[in-house]
DNA sequence: TAATGTGCAATTTTT
DNA sequence: TTGCACATTA
């Protein structure tokens, strides 16, 4: 094994075998070159037998990533390893030995919108009215239930108590008989499964023991209660626990990540090896110093300090813009300018921002310029109504008891069968334990419905069977290709004639090419394991640097990219940090740590904006520059003017007043005040604010079109509009702007 | 049953 | 402003 390519910290990492080692690995410093090579010396220098090896990460790509490249070092014997992400790895592990705690091995796996269908069933059958406990915060109860193994009666036995708790304990019951009856797994029982398995199957786990030897876990600051138990029920005989993590890029603590497992490490797993990977391979020292000065604000943390012999470097840039439409130009036209005259190409770029409804104002430019761009995240491929629907279909067909997969296409293409004529069918089912399709193929079951939709039942009932007939024997592709033949769902796309219809074709069609690389990629190709593939995946697989677009994402889909020229936009108070993170410590370390990673994620080159005024929610505000400026190093940035950042006051207003259209004030100018745009009326004397509410003065109203202003009270103004008569409005909120 | 309107809320989303 | 979940109507 070569480990010249290696420092001093990396081969340490590489070299340590035995027991227990937690590697604590920057922003940058080569971690997975250290996996890698840790596990390819594993097989060829200690002759460890890579079956008895496990990787695990938490992304498909990383995961791929990480195979080739060990490939890459040590040839095909690698295949023998299990390398995935938690979710693979224990559908490997269920669909083996799942039997053993009653599941099947043809489960089909539920995302979050199969989840939330499931749910409302639940709440209609309990008859829980949705307004007193919502849906969204029954599935994320239900999510952090299961990550700390709390089943349906465990919460029951710690909870049930607490009468505000009766109605979600009843949902969770139902929902996971429900699930359970429909053969299906959403993303947290994969993992509370495997570990109910490990506890009533112990000789399973010891299986399992004996043969992961050695395990290995990337990213371990975001690991759950759930894989943290995993990894400990895995780890309990050998205890050769290899984990890599940072715990300052720790950034899904809302999903259940415990920043205690890797803070504790040293706790759990008693003589364990501390390794510090600091030296950074990506980014120049600016960058990193200038990171560093951002993330040694947050208390409680491991003292790691990045550096690099990549040299200085340049600093970074700033910019305050006027509004996100500004801030939106000034990136454009640095990256044309970078283009033109440095010799970068548009996809060494990525803007970089807190939400993704940033992503408009930059695209909308874009457009305009005719800029190649990417846009990661918002509406997913996969989640996407046409793809979600074949997918249905095809889950339909490895499994007819997924209710909620056949509600979701029984109608669709149009079969005339509305709520009524489902619920028709969901009682005959029930009473005799039937599935919703199962009670289709029943005579007794279709005499019930009327006749336009007991055809459409029936012809529905024949398409799933046919190609049921041919799941085991044909390939995944030509089940296909029956489906859309059938169903004629491309053909209804394409008689519809519309923009949106033809979007969908062009989807349907990239799902088919998604269908033949898996095919390609596999030696016995099946449906079932296609499906849990797919429902397993996510948009962060399929970033591909092929074509030349500038990427735009958010920092957390940024996790783990680099680029040679980051845009970090929008560090406005509110926005990033966000507002929900106002008044909790904690949420704004993360936060901080949000704003660590994607500092880190530059290599050469870092732009750092915010705007004065921006349009959210349709309002016009003035905003606030965030305390993260404040906490950059200004030796490490060009353009900064720290008297410029002025921070909010401390009894800062809950929302912006501005309602007011724009100022003529210059962008330069220091950031605006808030005042009430009433206050400005009786002050008149406020420069960022150079119109004023009184009498007799012209406004343009959003919906009424222009008008003149009668009389002013508090913020009420009454307003005699050209069209629309008179009408009293709240200058606060009324879309309003001043003409003339 | 299907199509159209209305009110409300509004991070991040590795699986 | 946008997206959605629902309620109403044709």
């Amino acid at each position: 094994m070569d480990l010249s390519s290696l420092n001093p910290a990396q081969s340490r990492a590489v070299m340590a075998v035995e027991g227990p080692i937690l590697v604590l690995a920057g922003a940058g410093s080569g971690k997975t070159r250290v996996l890698t090579h840790r596990i390819a010396s594993l097989i060829e220098t200690h002759d460890i037998f890579p079956s008895n090896i496990l990787a695990i990460t938490f992304t498909n790509k990383a995961a791929n990533e990480m195979r080739e490249r060990i490939e890459h070092l040590i040839g095909p014997v690698s295949q023998q390893m299990w390398v995935g992400t938690f979710h693979a790895i224990c559908v490997r592990i269920l669909r083996r030995d799942g039997d053993r705690i009653g599941f099947g091995n043809d489960f089909v796996i539920y995302d979050t919108a199969d989840q939330k269908a499931l749910l409302k069933v639940c709440y209609k059958e309990l008859g829980i009215d949705d307004k007193r406990q919502p849906l969204k915060s029954t599935q994320y109860k239900i999510s952090n239930a299961k990550n700390d193994m709390l089943t349906p009666e465990g919460y029951e036995k710690e909870f049930g108590g607490d009468f505000t708790e009766r109605d979600f304990i009843k949902l969770y019951k139902r929902y996971q008989e429900k699930i359970k009856q429909n053969q299906a797994m959403d993303f947290d029982d994969l993992l509370l499964n495997t570990l109910l398995l490990f506890k009533e199957a112990p000789d399973v786990l010891a299986g399992y023991q004996q043969r992961f030897r050695y395990i290995h876990v990337d990213e371990y600051q975001d690991t759950n209660r759930a894989q943290y138990l995993l990894i400990k029920a895995l780890a309990g005989k050998h205890h050769n626990l290899f984990v890599v993590g940072d715990g300052d890029q720790s950034i899904y603590k809302w999903r259940g990540a415990d920043i205690r497992n890797i803070r504790e490490f040293e706790l759990d797993y008693p003589g364990a090896q501390l390794i510090k990977l600091e030296q950074n391979y990506r980014s120049t020292q600016y960058i990193l110093d200038l990171a560093n000065s951002v993330i040694k604000q947050n208390p409680n943390r491991k003292d790691k300090v990045l550096w690099t012999d990549r040299g200085k470097g340049q600093k970074a840039k700033y910019y305050k813009a006027y509004d996100e439409r500004d801030e939106a130009n000034f990136v454009v036209r640095q990256i044309k300018r970078l283009v033109r005259e440095e010799g970068y190409r548009y996809k060494d770029f990525a803007i970089l921002y807190r939400t993704n409804a940033q992503s408009r104002a930059f695209e909308d430019l874009l457009i305009v310029e005719q800029v190649a761009y990417k846009v990661v995240g918002g509406l997913k491929f996969y989640e996407r109504k046409e793809i979600k629907d074949i997918l249905a279909y095809l889950k339909l067909v490895v499994n007819p008891q997924d209710d909620v997969s056949f509600q979701r296409v029984i109608n669709e293409p149009k079969r005339s069968i509305g709520g009524k004529s489902i619920e028709k069918l969901q009682m005959y089912a029930q009473e005799r334990g039937l599935s919703l399709l199962e009670a289709c193929g029943e005579p007794e079951a279709m005499a019930l419905l009327s006749g336009k939709a007991r055809q459409g039942a029936e012809a529905f009932y024949q398409i799933i069977g046919a190609l049921k007939a041919k799941v085991d024997t044909a390939f995944v592709s030509t089940i296909f290709d029956d489906l859309m033949a059938q169903t004629g769902l491309i053909t209804l796309y394409e008689q519809e004639r519309t923009i949106e219809a033809d979007a969908r074709i062009d989807n349907i069609y990239e799902f088919k090419s998604v269908i033949d690389a898996f095919e390609q990629r596999n030696e016995a190709p099946n449906l079932r394991d296609f499906l849990a593939e797919t429902t397993l995946r996510s948009d962060q697989d399929s970033i591909e640097d092929t074509d030349d677009s500038i990427l735009l994402m958010t920092i957390h889909a940024s996790k783990g990219l680099e680029f040679p020229v980051v845009f970090l936009v929008g560090l406005e108070e509110n926005l990033f940090p966000s507002f929900r993170a106002a008044d909790d410590p904690e949420a704004l370390e993360e936060e901080r740590r949000l704003c660590y990673v994607g500092i880190t994620r530059a290599e050469n080159m870092l732009v750092i904006s915010h705007a004065m005024n921006r349009t959210q929610y349709g309002r016009y505000e003035a905003r606030f520059p965030s305390v993260f400026l404040t906490e950059m190093d200004t030796a490490c940035i060009d353009g900064i003017d720290p008297a410029g950042v002025e921070m909010p006051h401390k009894e800062k207003p809950k929302q912006s007043y501005f309602s007011i259209g724009k100022s003529s004030v210059a962008a330069s100018k220091l950031v605006p005040k808030p005042m009430k745009p009433t206050e400005a009326a009786q002050t008149g004397s406020v420069e960022n604010i150079d119109f004023v509410y009184k009498p007799g003065a012209k406004v343009m109203h959003k919906v009424f079109g222009s008008g003149m202003i009668i009389s002013v009270n508090g913020s009420i103004l009454t307003i005699a509009f050209d069209n629309k008569g008179i009408k009293k409005l709240d200058a606060d909120i009324a879309p309003l702007k001043p003409i003339g």
